[in-house]
DNA sequence: TAGGCCATCTGGTCCT
DNA sequence: AGGACCAGATGGCCTA
Protein backbone atom coordinates (compact mmCIF):
# COMPACT_ATOMS: atom_id res chain seq x y z
CA UNK A 1 0.00 0.00 0.00
CA UNK A 2 0.84 3.73 -0.72
CA UNK A 3 2.18 5.48 2.22
CA UNK A 4 2.37 9.37 2.16
CA UNK A 5 5.63 9.46 3.65
CA UNK A 6 7.12 7.40 0.97
CA UNK A 7 7.43 8.54 -2.63
CA UNK A 8 7.38 5.53 -4.98
CA UNK A 9 10.85 5.40 -6.19
CA UNK A 10 11.91 4.24 -2.39
CA UNK A 11 9.63 0.71 -2.24
CA UNK A 12 11.59 -1.53 -4.04
CA UNK A 13 8.46 -3.86 -2.89
CA UNK A 14 5.59 -2.51 -4.49
CA UNK A 15 4.35 -3.83 -8.09
CA UNK A 16 3.18 -0.03 -8.91
CA UNK A 17 7.14 0.82 -8.62
CA UNK A 18 8.18 -1.49 -11.28
CA UNK A 19 5.63 -0.34 -13.49
CA UNK A 20 6.54 3.11 -12.84
CA UNK A 21 10.07 2.37 -13.19
CA UNK A 22 9.41 0.82 -16.73
CA UNK A 23 7.14 3.86 -17.81
CA UNK A 24 10.18 5.54 -17.52
CA UNK A 25 12.73 3.28 -19.34
CA UNK A 26 9.33 3.31 -21.88
CA UNK A 27 8.67 6.95 -21.98
CA UNK A 28 12.49 7.32 -22.83
CA UNK A 29 12.96 4.92 -25.72
CA UNK A 30 9.56 6.09 -27.20
CA UNK A 31 8.15 9.47 -26.56
CA UNK A 32 4.59 10.24 -26.61
CA UNK A 33 2.86 10.70 -30.08
CA UNK A 34 2.36 14.32 -30.82
CA UNK A 35 4.64 15.04 -27.66
CA UNK A 36 8.10 17.21 -28.27
CA UNK A 37 10.81 13.98 -27.26
CA UNK A 38 12.38 17.00 -24.14
CA UNK A 39 8.74 17.05 -22.97
CA UNK A 40 9.54 13.26 -21.66
CA UNK A 41 12.54 14.82 -19.76
CA UNK A 42 11.07 13.99 -16.80
CA UNK A 43 10.77 9.94 -17.68
CA UNK A 44 14.66 9.89 -17.65
CA UNK A 45 14.79 10.15 -13.69
CA UNK A 46 14.00 12.86 -11.57
CA UNK A 47 13.78 13.76 -8.00
CA UNK A 48 17.48 13.20 -7.70
CA UNK A 49 17.96 10.03 -10.51
CA UNK A 50 18.27 11.25 -13.37
CA UNK A 51 19.64 7.78 -14.95
CA UNK A 52 23.40 8.93 -16.05
CA UNK A 53 21.99 11.83 -17.93
CA UNK A 54 24.71 14.64 -17.31
CA UNK A 55 25.14 17.90 -18.73
CA UNK A 56 27.15 16.78 -21.16
CA UNK A 57 24.34 14.90 -23.12
CA UNK A 58 22.10 17.48 -22.78
CA UNK A 59 24.52 19.90 -24.33
CA UNK A 60 24.90 17.05 -27.34
CA UNK A 61 21.43 17.13 -27.69
CA UNK A 62 21.68 20.72 -27.96
CA UNK A 63 24.22 20.26 -30.92
CA UNK A 64 21.83 18.00 -32.17
CA UNK A 65 19.43 20.45 -32.41
CA UNK A 66 21.19 23.36 -34.14
CA UNK A 67 22.44 21.05 -36.47
CA UNK A 68 18.78 19.99 -37.35
CA UNK A 69 17.78 23.50 -37.36
CA UNK A 70 20.79 24.55 -39.59
CA UNK A 71 19.61 21.51 -41.76
CA UNK A 72 16.52 23.04 -42.30
CA UNK A 73 17.81 26.67 -43.12
CA UNK A 74 16.69 27.86 -39.19
CA UNK A 75 18.62 29.23 -36.86
CA UNK A 76 17.93 30.28 -33.33
CA UNK A 77 18.54 33.42 -32.04
CA UNK A 78 19.52 33.89 -28.50
CA UNK A 79 19.75 30.23 -27.65
CA UNK A 80 22.26 30.85 -24.80
CA UNK A 81 19.77 32.98 -22.83
CA UNK A 82 17.22 30.29 -24.12
CA UNK A 83 18.89 27.34 -22.19
CA UNK A 84 19.13 28.96 -19.19
CA UNK A 85 15.14 29.66 -19.04
CA UNK A 86 14.61 25.96 -20.62
CA UNK A 87 16.19 24.68 -17.69
CA UNK A 88 13.97 26.45 -15.46
CA UNK A 89 11.21 25.67 -17.11
CA UNK A 90 12.26 21.51 -16.96
CA UNK A 91 13.62 22.09 -12.94
CA UNK A 92 9.85 23.67 -12.78
CA UNK A 93 8.38 20.82 -14.27
CA UNK A 94 9.99 18.52 -12.70
CA UNK A 95 8.84 20.24 -8.84
CA UNK A 96 5.56 20.25 -10.11
CA UNK A 97 5.23 16.59 -11.00
CA UNK A 98 6.82 15.65 -7.38
CA UNK A 99 4.08 17.92 -5.71
CA UNK A 100 1.06 16.38 -7.79
CA UNK A 101 2.68 12.93 -6.80
CA UNK A 102 2.56 13.78 -3.44
CA UNK A 103 -0.56 15.49 -4.08
CA UNK A 104 -1.69 11.96 -5.14
CA UNK A 105 -0.58 9.64 -2.93
CA UNK A 106 -2.34 12.37 -0.03
CA UNK A 107 -5.47 11.67 -1.72
CA UNK A 108 -5.04 8.01 -2.10
CA UNK A 109 -4.04 7.98 1.77
CA UNK A 110 -7.29 9.65 2.48
CA UNK A 111 -9.36 7.42 0.17
CA UNK A 112 -7.83 4.31 2.20
CA UNK A 113 -8.34 5.67 5.21
CA UNK A 114 -12.14 5.99 4.46
CA UNK A 115 -11.70 2.62 2.83
CA UNK A 116 -11.09 1.54 6.91
CA UNK A 117 -13.82 3.14 8.44
CA UNK A 118 -16.84 2.14 5.42
CA UNK A 119 -18.60 -1.21 6.60
CA UNK A 120 -16.32 -3.18 4.19
CA UNK A 121 -12.61 -3.30 4.41
CA UNK A 122 -10.37 -6.26 3.57
CA UNK A 123 -6.75 -5.46 2.78
CA UNK A 124 -6.89 -8.46 0.83
CA UNK A 125 -9.94 -6.92 -1.35
CA UNK A 126 -9.80 -3.41 -1.79
CA UNK A 127 -12.32 -1.18 -2.69
CA UNK A 128 -11.75 0.36 -6.01
CA UNK A 129 -11.88 4.56 -5.55
CA UNK A 130 -15.08 5.00 -7.09
CA UNK A 131 -16.58 1.97 -5.15
CA UNK A 132 -15.27 3.10 -1.58
CA UNK A 133 -17.05 6.78 -2.44
CA UNK A 134 -20.13 5.22 -3.20
CA UNK A 135 -19.92 2.98 -0.40
CA UNK A 136 -18.83 5.63 1.91
CA UNK A 137 -21.57 8.01 0.69
CA UNK A 138 -24.17 5.12 0.71
CA UNK A 139 -23.20 4.52 4.45
CA UNK A 140 -23.58 8.38 5.05
CA UNK A 141 -26.96 8.65 3.92
CA UNK A 142 -27.83 5.05 5.46
CA UNK A 143 -26.46 6.55 8.99
CA UNK A 144 -28.18 10.18 8.82
CA UNK A 145 -31.81 8.17 7.46
CA UNK A 146 -31.26 6.05 10.62
CA UNK A 147 -30.76 9.74 12.91
CA UNK A 148 -33.47 10.85 11.35
CA UNK A 149 -36.00 8.28 11.57
CA UNK A 150 -34.32 6.71 15.51
CA UNK A 151 -35.30 3.77 13.81
CA UNK A 152 -33.04 0.51 13.44
CA UNK A 153 -33.81 -0.55 9.48
CA UNK A 154 -33.67 -3.85 9.17
CA UNK A 155 -30.75 -5.74 7.73
CA UNK A 156 -31.67 -5.79 4.31
CA UNK A 157 -32.84 -2.53 4.25
CA UNK A 158 -30.03 -1.25 5.66
CA UNK A 159 -27.68 -3.48 2.88
CA UNK A 160 -29.62 -2.27 0.39
CA UNK A 161 -29.13 1.32 1.08
CA UNK A 162 -25.51 0.34 0.86
CA UNK A 163 -25.25 -1.06 -2.22
CA UNK A 164 -27.30 1.01 -4.01
CA UNK A 165 -24.84 1.72 -7.33
CA UNK A 166 -22.54 -0.48 -6.18
CA UNK A 167 -21.14 -3.05 -8.52
CA UNK A 168 -22.08 -6.55 -8.07
CA UNK A 169 -18.54 -7.90 -6.78
CA UNK A 170 -18.89 -4.86 -4.37
CA UNK A 171 -22.11 -5.52 -3.52
CA UNK A 172 -21.20 -9.54 -2.75
CA UNK A 173 -18.50 -8.04 -0.89
CA UNK A 174 -20.78 -5.98 1.44
CA UNK A 175 -23.26 -8.34 1.64
CA UNK A 176 -20.41 -10.88 2.86
CA UNK A 177 -19.07 -8.02 5.50
CA UNK A 178 -22.44 -8.14 7.07
CA UNK A 179 -23.11 -12.11 6.65
CA UNK A 180 -25.85 -11.83 4.91
CA UNK A 181 -26.16 -14.48 1.82
CA UNK A 182 -26.07 -12.71 -1.43
CA UNK A 183 -28.59 -15.44 -2.45
CA UNK A 184 -30.77 -13.74 0.31
CA UNK A 185 -31.11 -10.74 -2.42
CA UNK A 186 -31.97 -12.82 -5.11
CA UNK A 187 -34.79 -14.86 -3.88
CA UNK A 188 -36.48 -16.05 -0.47
CA UNK A 189 -38.30 -19.40 0.05
CA UNK A 190 -41.10 -18.12 -0.26
CA UNK A 191 -41.18 -17.16 -3.75
CA UNK A 192 -40.58 -13.24 -2.69
CA UNK A 193 -37.57 -11.99 -4.67
CA UNK A 194 -35.79 -8.75 -4.11
CA UNK A 195 -33.07 -7.36 -5.19
CA UNK A 196 -30.25 -5.06 -3.77
CA UNK A 197 -30.31 -3.07 -6.63
CA UNK A 198 -31.78 0.40 -7.36
CA UNK A 199 -35.36 -0.13 -9.16
CA UNK A 200 -35.99 -3.68 -7.55
CA UNK A 201 -38.31 -4.65 -5.92
CA UNK A 202 -37.94 -4.18 -1.99
CA UNK A 203 -38.45 -6.10 0.50
CA UNK A 204 -38.12 -5.63 4.42
CA UNK A 205 -37.64 -9.23 5.61
CA UNK A 206 -39.29 -9.49 8.88
CA UNK A 207 -36.36 -10.59 10.40
CA UNK A 208 -35.30 -7.66 13.31
CA UNK A 209 -31.78 -6.64 13.14
CA UNK A 210 -31.09 -8.47 16.91
CA UNK A 211 -31.94 -11.51 15.44
CA UNK A 212 -31.49 -11.52 12.14
CA UNK A 213 -31.25 -14.64 10.27
CA UNK A 214 -31.18 -13.75 6.79
CA UNK A 215 -29.28 -16.32 5.32
CA UNK A 216 -32.02 -19.38 5.50
CA UNK A 217 -32.29 -19.61 9.55
CA UNK A 218 -28.34 -18.56 10.12
CA UNK A 219 -28.02 -16.48 12.79
CA UNK A 220 -25.89 -13.23 12.17
CA UNK A 221 -22.52 -14.02 13.86
CA UNK A 222 -21.46 -10.63 15.13
CA UNK A 223 -17.92 -9.54 14.53
CA UNK A 224 -17.37 -8.93 18.10
CA UNK A 225 -14.82 -12.15 18.48
CA UNK A 226 -12.01 -11.61 20.65
CA UNK A 227 -9.97 -12.57 17.85
CA UNK A 228 -10.77 -9.13 16.19
CA UNK A 229 -10.00 -7.21 19.63
CA UNK A 230 -6.24 -8.84 19.18
CA UNK A 231 -5.57 -7.72 15.95
CA UNK A 232 -4.08 -4.54 16.17
CA UNK A 233 -5.13 -2.89 13.18
CA UNK A 234 -6.84 -3.06 10.15
CA UNK A 235 -3.05 -3.14 8.20
CA UNK A 236 -1.99 -6.38 10.83
CA UNK A 237 -3.17 -9.80 9.29
CA UNK A 238 -6.21 -10.48 11.49
CA UNK A 239 -8.34 -13.99 11.15
CA UNK A 240 -10.76 -11.86 9.28
CA UNK A 241 -8.04 -10.94 6.89
CA UNK A 242 -7.44 -14.08 6.58
CA UNK A 243 -10.59 -15.25 5.44
CA UNK A 244 -10.78 -12.70 2.62
CA UNK A 245 -12.95 -10.08 4.20
CA UNK A 246 -12.59 -8.42 7.13
CA UNK A 247 -15.55 -6.53 8.29
CA UNK A 248 -15.24 -3.85 10.40
CA UNK A 249 -18.79 -4.06 11.53
CA UNK A 250 -21.55 -6.73 12.48
CA UNK A 251 -25.16 -5.45 12.22
CA UNK A 252 -25.83 -6.01 15.60
CA UNK A 253 -23.28 -3.28 15.89
CA UNK A 254 -22.91 -1.25 13.11
CA UNK A 255 -22.03 2.01 14.23
CA UNK A 256 -19.85 0.22 17.14
CA UNK A 257 -16.59 1.33 15.20
CA UNK A 258 -13.51 1.77 17.90
CA UNK A 259 -10.72 3.49 17.04
CA UNK A 260 -8.33 3.63 19.91
CA UNK A 261 -4.87 4.82 18.20
CA UNK A 262 -4.27 8.14 17.63
CA UNK A 263 -4.90 9.37 14.30
CA UNK A 264 -1.69 10.40 12.15
CA UNK A 265 -3.04 11.64 8.79
CA UNK A 266 0.39 12.33 7.88
CA UNK A 267 1.78 9.23 8.49
CA UNK A 268 -1.77 7.05 7.05
CA UNK A 269 -1.13 4.79 9.81
CA UNK A 270 -4.19 4.73 10.93
CA UNK A 271 -4.28 1.00 12.48
CA UNK A 272 -8.03 1.74 13.16
CA UNK A 273 -9.59 -1.41 15.26
CA UNK A 274 -13.04 -1.88 14.89
CA UNK A 275 -14.57 -3.92 17.54
CA UNK A 276 -18.56 -4.09 18.63
CA UNK A 277 -19.40 -3.38 21.67
CA UNK A 278 -22.74 -3.41 20.96
CA UNK A 279 -24.00 -6.34 23.21
CA UNK A 280 -26.30 -3.24 23.81
CA UNK A 281 -27.48 -4.00 27.27
CA UNK A 282 -25.59 -6.35 28.54
CA UNK A 283 -22.49 -4.10 28.38
CA UNK A 284 -24.57 -0.93 29.63
CA UNK A 285 -24.31 0.61 26.39
CA UNK A 286 -26.60 1.22 22.68
CA UNK A 287 -25.75 -0.96 19.61
CA UNK A 288 -25.20 2.31 18.20
CA UNK A 289 -22.60 3.62 20.51
CA UNK A 290 -19.24 4.93 18.44
CA UNK A 291 -16.16 5.01 19.95
CA UNK A 292 -13.51 7.30 17.82
CA UNK A 293 -9.73 6.36 18.89
CA UNK A 294 -11.20 6.67 22.73
CA UNK A 295 -13.05 9.92 21.87
CA UNK A 296 -17.01 9.69 22.80
CA UNK A 297 -18.00 12.05 20.30
CA UNK A 298 -21.21 14.06 20.83
CA UNK A 299 -22.82 12.19 17.44
CA UNK A 300 -22.82 9.28 20.43
CA UNK A 301 -24.98 11.23 22.65
CA UNK A 302 -27.38 12.30 18.80
CA UNK A 303 -27.15 8.31 18.20
CA UNK A 304 -28.14 7.00 21.43
CA UNK A 305 -31.15 9.92 21.76
CA UNK A 306 -33.52 7.91 20.27
CA UNK A 307 -33.33 4.77 22.16
CA UNK A 308 -32.74 6.53 25.21
CA UNK A 309 -36.21 8.23 24.61
C1' DT B 1 -7.84 -10.19 -25.46
C1' DA B 2 -10.85 -6.57 -23.80
C1' DG B 3 -12.02 -3.90 -20.05
C1' DG B 4 -11.30 -2.04 -15.47
C1' DC B 5 -8.29 0.14 -12.43
C1' DC B 6 -4.38 2.61 -11.37
C1' DA B 7 -0.10 5.76 -11.32
C1' DT B 8 2.06 9.18 -13.63
C1' DC B 9 2.97 13.08 -16.68
C1' DT B 10 1.40 17.20 -18.53
C1' DG B 11 -0.70 21.64 -19.58
C1' DG B 12 -4.29 24.71 -18.26
C1' DT B 13 -6.63 27.47 -14.81
C1' DC B 14 -7.26 29.70 -10.55
C1' DC B 15 -5.63 31.61 -6.35
C1' DT B 16 -2.32 33.72 -3.12
C1' DA C 1 5.82 33.76 -9.73
C1' DG C 2 4.63 29.73 -7.75
C1' DG C 3 1.58 26.34 -5.81
C1' DA C 4 -2.83 23.75 -5.78
C1' DC C 5 -6.14 21.63 -8.32
C1' DC C 6 -8.02 19.48 -12.30
C1' DA C 7 -8.73 16.73 -16.41
C1' DG C 8 -6.87 14.38 -20.46
C1' DA C 9 -3.56 11.14 -22.19
C1' DT C 10 -0.77 7.20 -21.72
C1' DG C 11 0.84 2.80 -20.47
C1' DG C 12 1.15 -1.11 -17.09
C1' DC C 13 -1.09 -4.71 -14.45
C1' DC C 14 -4.75 -7.83 -13.53
C1' DT C 15 -8.79 -10.54 -14.32
C1' DA C 16 -12.77 -12.60 -16.60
Amino acid sequence: MLTCDEPPSSRTSDPFRASWATNQLVRSVKPEPGRAPEDTFESRGEDGERGGRDEEEEEEEEEEEGEVEQACGLRRRGSHKKKGSQDRVRLRRIEANTRERNRMHGLNCALDSLRKVVPCYSNMQKLSKIETLRLAKNYIWALGDILSTGKRPDLLTFVQTLCKGLSQPTTNLVAGCLQLNTRSFVSEPGGESFSLYPGSQHHHGPEGVGSSSADSGRPLRPFCGSALYDSPSPDSPSPLDAATLSPPINFNGIFSLKHEEPVDYRSCHYGLRYCSISQGSSAGLSPYDIHLRGQFYQVQEELNKPFHN
